[in-house]
DNA sequence: ATAGGCACCTGGTGGC
DNA sequence: TGCCACCAGGTGCCTA
């Protein structure tokens, strides 16, 4: 479920227990996610402090004192549980590990945090800190939609030479940073807005509705991931991982939620991945 | 430079 | 119960 809400609902769950702390071990149980972990990379997080817990995009970027940035993403099902043994006295208080379970860092503190990935579309990197904005992963990213460039007159120009949809256009992380699947069909669907027309098409006035109307869905997701986390993280630890109700998202064939409205919402598939929409609300 | 399709990998669901 | 097709929150890479 990782889209830029829930990779910063994992980022403020994580946040708090790691900085200012160190680590004392790192347990990696194969060699790679998406690609092989990087060099050495147990012996580089092993008694190192952590100065700052950041977020890029969908990359969480957990500073050291090393000089070096620790770069997670959490791919598809990538998921991040933390756990706590305050006196590091009994290992039963941290949850038995459990299938995918690929990292687990300890804390000096005894807290436990789990790195769990059953497809390994995730992935794990370590950076020089001064010079990760311009890693190859990161360097061509666009605007933080929650940020001051994600604005309208940036983005209609931005969009401005895009032949393909618009859909397609706002899941291009070079354009916008940090939307996925899901809430660019909710802002399309919250801004009423066809998610096949064509990006270049666009009318300003459009832009200007849409901007903000992405900015809110972001926002109000993050919010409830926050509201959500504080409850769940007493259940089992598990951050970024909560229920959500969605207008559109895989919701085919149920009723349009505008009120008035009678269409069943529809699915179709652009650029090979499912778009949720109302054909009647979405012009 | 841009657009589209494939690939990576595991697991869940629904039909027969 | 088994087998199969299809679906899934992402994104790098290859091809035109």
């Amino acid at each position: 479920m990782p889209e830029l809400p829930e990779v910063e609902t994992v980022r403020r769950g994580i946040s708090p227990v790691l900085e200012g702390q160190t680590i004392d071990s790192v347990q990696v149980n194969r060699p790679d996610l998406r690609w092989p972990f990087p060099e050495r990379m147990v012996e580089r997080l092993k008694g190192r402090r952590v100065t700052q817990v950041r977020r890029r995009s969908k990359y969480i970027l957990v500073d050291l004192d090393s000089g070096e940035t620790l770069l997670i993403h959490l791919g598809m099902s990538g998921r991040i549980s933390v756990s706590n043994d305050p006196l590091g006295l009994f290992a039963h208080n941290h949850p038995a590990a459990e299938k995918h379970d690929h990292v687990v860092i300890d804390m000096h503190s005894g807290a436990r945090i789990i790195y769990n990935d059953p497809r390994r579309f995730g992935a794990m990197d370590l950076l020089d800190t001064a010079t990760a904005a311009e890693h190859p992963l990161l360097r061509d990213i666009g605007p933080e939609p929650l940020g001051n460039g994600f604005n309208p007159e940036a983005f209609y120009t931005a969009i401005r030479t895009r032949n393909s949809p618009l859909k397609t256009a706002l899941l291009d992380q070079k354009l916008v940073a940090g939307l996925g699947n899901i809430y660019v069909c909710e802002a399309l669907f919250r801004a009423g807005i066809d998610p096949q027309r064509k990006a270049k098409n666009l009318s300003k006035a459009r832009v200007e509705k849409l901007v903000p109307i992405v900015r809110d869905v972001l926002s109000e997701a993050i919010e409830a991931g926050g509201s959500t986390l504080k409850d769940y993280r007493k259940a089992d630890g598990e951050l970024g991982y909560f229920q959500h109700s969605f207008d559109v998202y895989g919701r085919e064939g149920e009723a349009c939620k505008t009120s008035g409205c009678d269409q069943l919402i529809r699915r179709i598939v652009q650029s090979g991945r499912s778009t949720f929409f109302c054909r009647q609300c979405q012009r």
